[in-house]
DNA sequence: CTTGAATAGTAAGCACGCTTATTATATATC
DNA sequence: GATATATAATAAGCGTGCTTACTATTCAAG
């Protein structure tokens, strides 16, 4: 097999996010945000009033994961539904005050946790490394599999 | 602040393990595991016998964690739990031939994605990749989080 | 032997992702 | 207007992680 750690990269790739993650939460817990909520949060500060379907295509997770995610922030009072005036099908959602001035904390705590995470590791180390991030990206997201005839139907099929 | 992707690395790091897995379930969808499953599987191949708690140390995941996922591999016939001889508090988890055969196909399975994964990135960009993912293990293995009062020992993941 | 701490495993209940199915509403077509 | 399809959101139920609390067993002191 291949002779670096590349037959551990899927290891590595799990513990990195879990650990980050982890570390996330043990600092935003004062807050009483979870990652999943911040990272909402992040993404209704940048377009505020969106919907919810909008979201689960931003945050590429199901709408039903929104669904739910919306539910316990609403109860938490980090957003508001309220309805489209043009679209009664739409819940626009908005940040609360609250939930604004978490923001700049959320931010701040991402900013430390990256550089924590990165401590020893070389500028030109870090591009290539988040360069490398982002070529595994798109060709994950490629989602048909170059080269490989598994007649597998179904797969890849609904674009 | 960097202004290269370093202010989104959470949001990376976070993708790749997202699509990686997914594509993972994808291609195991056939054996009948999950991500989860096939990680404790690889385990218990390399270190046939070996206790629950050991496999949580392993996988570091919580106990209760491996508990039930144990439970529902054991469901799906492919490890079997039975009783240590000399202390009466373990269970032993063994693969069964179902599990054995499978191990090769997973592993098959895991260097395809790994491949397609890094489709146009350089030996040299892969080499500094995977330090840089080691090094962001260490880093936040490290539990320099102060005010924590678990003075615990972190064992290194050695392999 | 008895007491108490440590360890292995499990139960209960939560968060967050998924698939599948359902309800409302909007829109296109007849 | 009536019907069919598409879209937004939700419901139900499952997998996998967690925390907290529990039982059973082992081991160390007394």
């Amino acid at each position: 097999m291949v002779s670096d750690g590349i037959d551990r990269l899927g290891f590595l790739i799990h513990d990195v996010q879990r650990l980050m993650r982890k570390r996330f939460e043990a600092r935003a817990s004062g807050l009483g945000l979870s990652s999943a909520q911040w990272r909402l949060l992040v993404r209704v500060a940048k377009e505020d009033g969106v919907a919810q379907a909008r979201l689960a295509e931003l945050l590429e997770i199901e709408p039903i994961s929104v669904s739910r995610l919306v539910d316990r922030m609403e109860e938490g009072g980090w957003i508001e539904r309220r309805p489209d005036a043009t679209d009664r099908r739409v819940r626009m959602i908005f940040l609360t005050p609250k939930a604004s001035d978490a923001y700049a904390v959320i931010k701040s705590i991402a900013g430390e946790v990256y550089e924590e995470s990165l401590v020893g590791v070389k500028p030109e180390a870090r591009r290539v490394l988040v360069e490398g991030l982002e070529a595994m990206v798109r060709n994950l997201t490629d989602d048909e599999t170059p080269s490989i005839e598994k007649a597998k139907n179904t797969e890849g099929a609904a674009a």
